[in-house]
DNA sequence: GGCCGAAGCGTTAACGATATCACAAAGGCT
DNA sequence: AGCCTTTGTGATATCGTTAACGCTTCGGCC
């Protein structure tokens, strides 16, 4: 037998109140009395009663969502800044509403749309590069703009980010110091991972900075680029300039690959060649030999931006103010592999 | 200067007619000359109206919500799954509503309890068990429920998964036709992971049904074990059966970091020890050596899932009919570690 | 010319919860 | 006793959209 979907209406009913007063019992509202609280809380479970969110939604113009994009689903970066994010925002009761783009920015804006239109308290992308017509959404709409993962020249909104430009110059240095001159790139080879393409500038900076040839660059393939390719762009690279002495790879999953394939070719590292990543993910810590890398802080950028939000939404009236730049302090984590 | 947010009435307003026309200018409603349709939509962007889908949902009872509960966001296997079952259902213009429950099964009745506020048109949880509370509440839904990556004994409702248990009986037999006889296994210390603790059963099971001693069994904390988990494992294996032939793990994560430590030491792999691990990672198919797994084909759960869903959406006579268990093939790939 | 069906659009009434106001009853104070 | 709070509860309007239904208009056809 199947029993139509109970409301408000069906409990206050049983219970013998009104539906307002139903209403109140679901909340931490003080003006219900614990007797009658506890009785209508009995009544509904009984009735089996869930409680409807989408009218409450509608009626209160509050959904206690956060929207937030990310490139995708499967980078432990990313997963940690939504999951220490997502923890602090379940603390307040609010949910996260997660769609990944891809590595496509045209995907991005339909995604950005989409959840524009769930009306989010918030919204969190990743990066500070996005389609005109998304920068405009973003700008029109009346909430909380963060972007993370970045340090934007124009940010839309807020930010808790770090310059990817920049870890690059500390590792560059890191490298040199280590007396290492021929240092390589391997990243991908389109821009579709802006902050990948923003390290591999950084890279080339850090380079002519101190006056160093910076032309090998590896291609890994279109991005997001992972351990396979980093071990196929190892070959190339060992076969196109042998006597390269150093590598930075876009990420320590690439970076893994490479060192993998040294292995496999019986290449020493780091004897014959350094290796370095990005994203202290756990295999840096645990390869061996260990791999040297940046820390970016993933679980912090997730944590800022959630405090950030809670901040903003107690009071809107600081969000008019100023939009709030956090950078988040990276870490260069040196290894075995260097 | 603040406006205030637009809806369809101003829409209406300023195209000089009705809300219900702008509303089907909003969806694909034959009923709407093209040109009539162009221009509201022309009017609306002008206006920056957003389409607010909470007033849609509450009118509509529907969302295009399907809610899914994982153990972890920061799991490939988990984050493939609900790739793949995000990508299917976009396809059909429907969000997936993610949470997260930490191996925890009092965090997941939590989490099953706010998504069905929701109002989700389905729900995907993973594994098998659940609190009594949480199986009533997915019971009492009025929505398909869809268990994954296991095979439970008494479903809820629908199923799309694999026997846990059934895979180690793969790999034992895999080990025992390699002539290994003295076998252990790496998992976690408690139950948290369902599905590993069903793995460990199954291992147990499998070496007795061997005729084999099944007491090498090392504990590596609490779930979710990864890799330097599986290494202290590893270690703690060496020292107490040094004798050990070959060690089953309890995922490919924890695999790499025993077979990182039998590098350290010097235990050569397979030679001495043979390794094996589950979930076919990426690491597996690149690390040196390549590890011997399970591949449970995390994509093609998610697939399934979604194809289920649509299905059962598109004619819900066909729910009532029956539950229907999906089972998927797990395919064991033999690799250089053993 | 008259009839008919379809296309295009408008009017009205929900959807299920909550803000707000109103108000009765019960205490607390002088 | 009289007045003022405080507490608990109810009635009503409302959030923004859409389903259902009804009214025009218009072209085609006999």
């Amino acid at each position: 037998m199947q029993h139509s979907a109970k409301t408000m209406k069906d409990v206050a009913r049983t219970a013998g109140v009104s539906v307002m007063t139903v209403s109140r019992a679901f909340k931490s509202d003080t003006s219900v009395s614990e007797a009658t609280r506890v009785r209508i809380r009995e009544i509904a479970d009984d009735l089996g009663y869930v409680f409807d969110a989408t009218a409450a939604n509608l009626r209160t113009q509050k959904t206690n969502f956060v929207a937030v994009t990310i490139p995708s689903i499967n980078n432990a970066n990313f997963a940690d800044t939504v999951d220490a994010l997502s923890d602090r925002l379940a603390e307040a009761g609010m949910q996260v509403l997660l769609a990944y783009s891809g590595y496509d920015m045209a995907k991005e804006e339909q995604l950005i749309e989409q959840l524009l239109r769930r009306r989010p308290e918030a919204i969190v992308v990743t990066g500070g590069s996005h389609s005109d017509r998304a920068r405009k959404m973003l700008t029109n709409s009346r909430i909380p703009v963060i972007e993370t993962w970045d340090l934007p020249a124009a940010p839309i909104g807020h930010v808790v980010g770090f310059s990817n430009a920049a870890t690059m110059h500390g590792m560059v240095d890191h490298l040199v110091a280590k007396g290492k001159t021929r240092i390589a790139f391997i990243g991908g080879d389109t821009d579709g991972d802006t902050r990948g393409a923003d390290r591999r500038r950084g890279f080339i900076a850090a380079m002519r900075r101190n006056g160093l040839a910076e032309d090998r660059l590896i291609g890994a393939g279109k991005p997001p680029i992972s351990m396979r390719e980093g071990a196929s762009a190892m070959g190339r690279l060992l076969d196109t300039w042998p006597d390269t002495q150093a590598v930075v790879c876009v990420s320590d999953l690439s970076a893994f690959g490479a060192l993998t394939e040294c292995q496999r070719r019986g290449v020493n590292v780091p004897g014959e060649i350094a290796i370095a990543g990005f994203g202290a993910y756990e295999i840096a810590g645990v390869s061996h030999p260990t791999i040297t890398t940046i820390d970016p802080h993933p679980r912090l950028i997730g944590a800022q931006a959630a405090e950030l939000i809670l901040d903003l939404l107690n009071d809107p009236a600081k969000e008019k103010r100023k939009a709030r730049i956090i950078e988040i302090d990276w870490q260069l984590r040196a290894a075995e592999t260097t």
